[in-house]
DNA sequence: GACTTGGTGTTGCATTGTGCAACATTGGAT
DNA sequence: ATCCAATGTTGCACAATGCAACACCAAGTC
């Protein structure tokens, strides 16, 4: 029975390798679309009327890191925060038609990427490989 | 049969909320010792005498970003260039004393959150987690 | 021996992303 | 009517980063 922290160091490892990786990788993409942006981009996408807040907790960053990158992209013209018509809390957060072209287009540069770079892998593994972050991800932060 | 591109979209999203969290996690941790010098300890640890071209390349960095980071950890004596006595390209870093007691005091810090966090899993599944992720990192950059 | 060349590290400069703290706003509850 | 909690914004500072230019040095080449 191999001892558990060995086991787990192990995966603290590779888990440094991937994040650090993946932050570099960051810069290079999309011109005038950083990664931080697609990432909000995408969570919209998904989460049409989201609030600010929703973001930042869903990504752990501070209030004002959020407002400002959607300040950006309300600049842009990619997404619009509507004058909140129902009356909710806060302003809800919709892609504009341009924003949902853009984040399209972005989002096929990494699929592709991300597709070649999982090419040895069968439907199975890619399967797994997305549940268990999945529910990594979905643990409660400790 | 799922689709092979849904699939690999499903990757993609757990991955970004991954490493973008992973990010966020990073000021809050140890006083005195950000994540990425963190993961420049670890590395130095693992792979000792190693030079900052080998660190600049297996995290994807920049000459110049590497070399300002060993700087301000030498400055802080956790680790020390030799003046190489081999005499071979570059200068072979090394943790000192000093390096190793702190390395292993934040490496202690974050497997105990790991650990937390992985409460629930068992060692297989921590053990398939760490086999996913090491595959995953070992494939060419596409 | 002098000259070039390629690999390695450093520095100046600009930029992005980020947090914190203070403030502003506003919807609800008492 | 008043207070409170949630939400968003702004001023300020800072860490990490890339690029380009430079410095240095070992190893060949003539």
């Amino acid at each position: 029975m191999p001892d558990r922290s060995a086991l787990v160091t192990s995966v603290q490892g590779e888990l440094t390798t991937l994040t650090r990786r993946g932050t570099a990788r960051a810069r290079n993409s999309h011109p005038a679309l950083s990664v931080v942006d697609q990432s909000l981009l995408g969570f919209i996408e998904s989460n049409q009327g989201c609030r600010a807040i929703d973001i930042a907790d869903h990504f752990h960053l501070n209030r004002s890191t959020v407002s400002r990158q959607l300040r950006s992209l309300a600049d842009a013209r990619l997404i619009s925060m509507a004058p909140d018509p129902g009356s909710t809390r806060g302003q809800p957060i919709v892609l504009t038609q341009r924003g949902v072209e853009v984040q399209a287009e972005a989002a096929a540069e990494v699929l592709d990427a991300l597709t070649g770079r999982l090419v040895g892998w069968t439907d199975e593994e890619v399967a797994a490989f997305a549940d268990i972050l999945r529910r990594y991800n979905a643990e409660p932060a400790a």
